[in-house]
DNA sequence: ATAGGGTTAG
C-alpha cells in the first residue's frame, strides 16, 4: 500500500546553508531613542562642580552658571547627560530645579530629556517609595511634556509596584504622539503580568490594524506569545483559535514567533489531534514570508505521520524543499520512523544507509545518528527479521562507532522475545548488563511480556520478583501485563491478587490496567466482578473506552444478560461514543446465535446507515447463521455484496461456511466452484475446507474431483488430519484405492501429471 | 512537562 507514494523523494533534498534565515528577520525597530553623546569633558566638568557644591551654592557659582546658561544654551541632549551623572534622584530634582528657576524663560520642552534622566535614576533606586508618581505630577505642574523613555519608565515602574491602575491612567492621559510601540509594548506587558487580558488585547488590537501607525515590533510579538504558551491561568479565556488568529496578525506586520515557540505551538496542536489547524498556521505562515526554521516542520512530519497522513507528509516536505528549508537529523529520523511503522522497511533502511555519505554537493552534513538505528532496528523486529537488527546494532557499533543505548536493547530484546526466542532475549539481556548498561523497567517488562506471551507466566513473576530484589520497581505496564496472561488462562484469583498489589505498592495507576482486567473477567463470564472493576475504574476517575465498553457488552450477552448490555451500550452512547464496528459485530453475532437472523440482518442495515463499514466479523457471522439455518440462498447474497459493495475479501472461514452448506444440499458443483474461486482470489484451502469438499464428493461418489484435491492438498502442504483420513479411507478402501491414500499420506501425487 | 525523531501493556 501507498507504494506509490515517493516518500523517498525526501533524499533529493540537500542540506545547504541555513544562515540566510538569520538574516530574513523582520523588524519594525521602534527603539527607543536616545540623546546623541555631547561634549565628553563639558559634560563632566558641570557634572563634578555639581557635585562638588552643596545645591544651594549653584546659583553663586560662576563657571558652573557658564555651562549651564550661557548662550547659545546648552542642548537638552548635553543637560540630559549631566543630569544622568549625578548621584541620586534627589540631587538632580535639585538641578532641574536650578535649571527652572534660573533660566525662566527657558522652553519647558528643553528640560523633557533632564526629566527622562530624572525618571530613569529614581528608578533604579531601589528604596525610593513613590517618588516616582510624585516626580511625575511635578513634571505636569511644572509643564513639561514626557519623553517616550520616560513614559515607559514611569509605565514600567507603576506596573513593577503594583499600581497598575495609575499606569492605566497614565497611558491615557498621554499625549497619542508618545503612545507609540515602544512605550505601548512595556504596558501591555504591565497589563498581563496583572493579568488584565482583556485591557491588553484591546491596546494591542489597535496596533494589529492593517493600516496601524504603531505596529507591533519583535519585542510585541515576545511579549504576547510568551503569555500565550505558558498556559498561565490568565490566558485561559482566549481559545487556541484566537491565539492562531493572533500569530496571524502579527504575521501581517511582519512580526512572527520564534521557532521554538512556533515549535511548541504547533507540537500541542498536534498532540491534541488539532493537525489541520497545526497545518494552517504553518501553511499561513509560509504564505507570508515567515522565516521558518525546521523544527516546525518536524513536529507537524511527526503529527501527520502518526495520523497516517503519508500524502500531506510528502507535499510538507515539497514545501520545505521549494522554500530552502533543510531537512535536519530529525526530520530524517521522523522519515524512517514513519516508513517502519508503513512497514516499508526497506524503504527506510534505503534512506540510512543513503545519509552522511558526503559525496559532493549532495547530502553530506547529515549522518546517522543512534535515534535512527533504534528507530531502524525497531522497524525490523517488528516485521519479525530481529536477526537482521543485531546485525544493525554491530554494524553501527563497528562501522560508526555508535554505542548502542538502553532502547537498542529493548528494541532487540523485545524482538526476540515476540518471535518466541526467549533465550536470545535473555542472552541480549546478559550482554547489555556486560555492556554496561542497567536495565529499567521497559526491559523489565519487555521480558516479561515475552514470557507471558509464551506460556512461562511463572517465570515471568520470578523474574519480576528478581528485579525487584536488585531494586527495579515495576509500574502499571507490569502489572497490566501480568493481569492479563493470568486472565488468559484463567486465573481470575491470580488476577485480582496482583491487581491489590499493584494499588498497595502505590504505582501510578493507568486506565489500561483496569481494561485489562475488565476484559479478563467478560471473558471468563465474571460479569459481576466486571461490574465491581467498572466501579473501581470509575472511582480512581478514569472513563471506560470505546474497547473497554464492547468487552462489557461482549460479557453481558455471552451470559445472556440481556438488558445488562444494553444498559452499558446505553450508558457508553451518553458518554459521546458512537458504537463502532466491534459492538455491531457483537450485537450481531449475539442475534445470529440465539435465531434472530432478521434482527441481526436489520443490525447491520443500522450499521451501514449509521456510516459504519462492516468488516470480515460482520459478514462471517451472517453467513454462517444463514448457512447453519439451511439458508444458503442469504448466505449467497451476502457473499457476493461483499465481494461488490463492501470490497471486503472474504476469509478461509468464510468459505467454508459456505461449503459445507453446499455440501449438505448435495451442490457439490456449486462447493467446487467456490473452491476455484478461493483459488482465484488466493484464499488458501485450510484441512477443514478439504474435510467438507470430500465428504461431499464421497456422498456423490466423484472419485476424480477427490483426487484432484488431494493433489491440490500435498502441493499446498495442507496436512490431513483424522477426519480426512476417516473420509478418504473408508472411501478409497471401498473402491480398492488404498494404495493412492498410501501415497497421499507420504506427500506424493495421487493421480498421473496430466499436461 | 513545555521546541522536534526511537522502546513496553487491554
Amino acid at each position: 500500500m501507498n507504494t506509490a507514494i515517493p516518500i523517498s523523494k525526501l533524499l533529493l533534498l540537500k542540506p545547504q546553508s541555513t544562515s540566510y534565515i538569520l538574516t530574513r528577520h523582520l523588524s519594525t525597530g521602534a527603539n527607543p531613542q536616545q540623546p546623541p553623546q555631547e561634549d565628553d569633558s563639558k559634560t563632566n566638568r558641570a557634572v563634578q562642580l555639581l557635585l562638588e557644591n552643596p545645591h544651594q551654592e549653584w546659583p553663586s557659582n560662576q563657571p558652573l552658571h557658564s555651562l549651564l546658561f550661557s548662550s547659545p544654551s546648552p542642548s537638552p541632549r548635553f543637560l540630559y547627560n549631566v543630569t544622568r551623572n549625578l548621584a541620586s534622584s534627589a540631587l538632580a530634582l535639585h538641578f532641574l530645579k536650578h535649571l527652572q528657576q534660573n533660566s525662566p524663560s527657558q522652553d519647558t520642552h528643553s528640560l523633557s530629556y533632564p526629566f527622562q534622566a530624572l525618571f530613569e535614576l529614581a528608578a533604579r533606586e531601589l528604596d525610593a517609595g513613590s517618588p516616582l508618581s510624585e516626580l511625575y505630577q511635578a513634571s505636569k505642574e511644572w509643564g513639561i511634556p514626557l519623553t517616550v523613555n520616560a513614559a515607559a519608565i514611569l509605565i514600567r515602574y507603576l506596573g513593577t509596584h503594583k499600581m497598575v491602575d495609575e499606569s492605566v491612567i497614565l497611558f491615557n492621559e498621554l499625549d497619542p504622539s508618545l503612545k507609540n510601540t515602544h512605550v505601548r509594548n512595556v504596558f501591555i506587558d504591565v497589563l498581563l503580568c496583572d493579568g488584565r487580558l482583556e485591557c491588553a488585547l484591546d491596546v494591542l488590537d489597535e496596533m494589529l490594524q492593517p493600516s496601524s501607525e504603531v505596529p507591533p515590533d519583535k519585542t510585541t510579538g515576545d511579549i504576547v506569545l510568551r503569555g500565550l504558551l505558558k498556559g498561565d491561568r490568565k490566558w485561559k479565556n482566549l481559545s487556541e483559535e484566537n491565539a492562531i488568529k493572533l500569530v496571524l496578525s502579527f504575521g501581517k506586520h511582519g512580526v512572527f514567533p520564534k521557532t521554538s515557540w512556533l515549535t511548541q505551538m504547533l507540537s500541542r496542536l498536534c498532540r491534541s489531534g488539532k493537525i489541520n489547524q497545526a497545518w494552517n498556521v504553518l501553511h499561513e505562515l509560509l504564505a507570508l514570508r515567515a522565516p521558518l526554521e525546521t523544527p516546525p516542520f518536524n513536529v507537524l512530519l511527526t503529527g501527520l505521520g502518526r495520523s497516517g497522513d503519508i500524502k500531506r507528509m510528502n507535499t510538507l516536505m515539497a514545501e520545505m524543499k521549494e522554500s530552502d528549508i533543510q531537512p535536519d537529523a530529525v526530520t530524517f529520523g521522523v522519515l524512517i520512523n514513519q516508513l517502519c511503522k508503513l512497514r516499508r522497511v526497506d524503504d527506510a533502511m534505503e534512506v540510512l544507509n543513503k545519509l552522511g555519505e558526503g559525496n559532493g554537493s549532495r547530502g553530506g552534513s547529515i549522518a546517522a545518528d543512534v535515534i535512527m538505528y533504534n528507530t531502524m532496528i525497531d522497524g525490523l523486529c517488528k516485521v519479525g527479521r530481529q536477526e537482521e537488527g543485531l546485525h544493525l546494532m554491530e554494524q553501527m557499533r563497528s562501522m560508526k562507532g555508535l554505542e548502542p543505548n538502553i532502547v537498542t536493547y529493548n528494541c532487540l530484546i523485545d524482538g526476540f522475545c515476540k518471535a518466541g526466542e526467549l533465550e536470545r532475549g535473555k542472552l541480549l539481556f546478559e550482554q547489555m548488563n556486560e555492556d554496561g548498561i542497567s536495565p529499567n523497567v521497559i526491559t523489565l517488562n519487555t521480558l516479561i511480556d515475552g514470557m507471558c506471551r509464551h506460556g512461562m507466566i511463572n517465570s515471568a513473576l520470578e523474574f519480576f520478583d528478581d528485579m525487584r530484589g536488585i531494586g527495579l520497581q515495576g509500574n502499571a505496564v507490569t502489572y497490566t501485563t501480568l493481569i492479563t496472561s493470568y486472565c488468559s488462562v484463567g486465573n481470575i484469583a491470580k488476577a485480582f491478587d496482583l491487581f491489590d498489589q499493584m494499588l498497595t505498592n502505590g504505582c501510578s495507576l493507568h486506565a489500561t490496567v483496569y481494561y485489562s482486567l475488565i476484559s479478563g473477567l467478560c471473558k471468563a463470564g465474571r460479569m459481576d466482578d466486571a461490574a465491581n472493576v467498572l466501579s473501581k475504574l470509575k472511582e480512581a476517575g478514569f472513563r471506560p473506552d470505546i474497547v473497554c465498553y464492547n468487552s462489557l457488552v461482549s460479557g453481558f450477552f455471552k451470559e445472556n444478560m440481556v438488558n445488562k448490555a444494553y444498559d452499558t451500550i446505553k450508558e457508553m452512547q451518553e458518554a459521546g461514543m458512537k458504537p463502532d464496528s466491534v459492538l455491531y459485530n457483537t450485537l450481531i453475532a449475539y442475534f445470529c446465535k440465539t435465531g434472530y437472523l432478521e434482527l441481526a440482518g436489520e443490525v447491520m442495515k443500522q450499521m451501514i446507515n449509521q456510516g459504519v463499514v462492516p468488516t470480515i466479523a460482520t459478514y462471517g457471522a451472517l453467513i454462517h447463521a444463514y448457512c447453519s439455518n439451511g439458508k444458503i440462498k442469504e448466505a449467497m447474497k451476502l457473499f457476493n455484496d461483499m465481494n461488490s459493495l463492501s470490497k471486503i475479501p472474504p476469509n478461509t472461514t468464510t468459505y467454508n461456511s459456505l461449503i459445507e452448506s453446499l455440501c449438505k444440499n448435495n451442490d457439490i458443483k456449486g462447493a467446487l466452484s467456490l473452491m476455484d474461486d478461493m483459488k482465484a482470489k488466493s484464499v488458501k484451502p485450510n484441512t477443514t475446507t478439504y474435510n467438507e469438499v470430500f465428504k461431499g464428493l464421497k456422498e456423490n461418489n466423484l472419485l476424480e474431483d477427490a483426487y484432484r484435491l488431494m493433489d491440490g492438498m500435498v502441493e499446498h502442504a495442507c496436512n490431513p488430519d483424522s477426519i480426512t483420513m476417516g473420509i478418504l479411507g473408508e472411501w478409497l478402501s471401498a473402491v480398492g484405492e488404498s494404495e493412492k491414500l498410501q501415497s497421499f499420506v507420504q506427500g506424493n501425487r495421487v493421480s498421473p501429471l496430466s499436461a
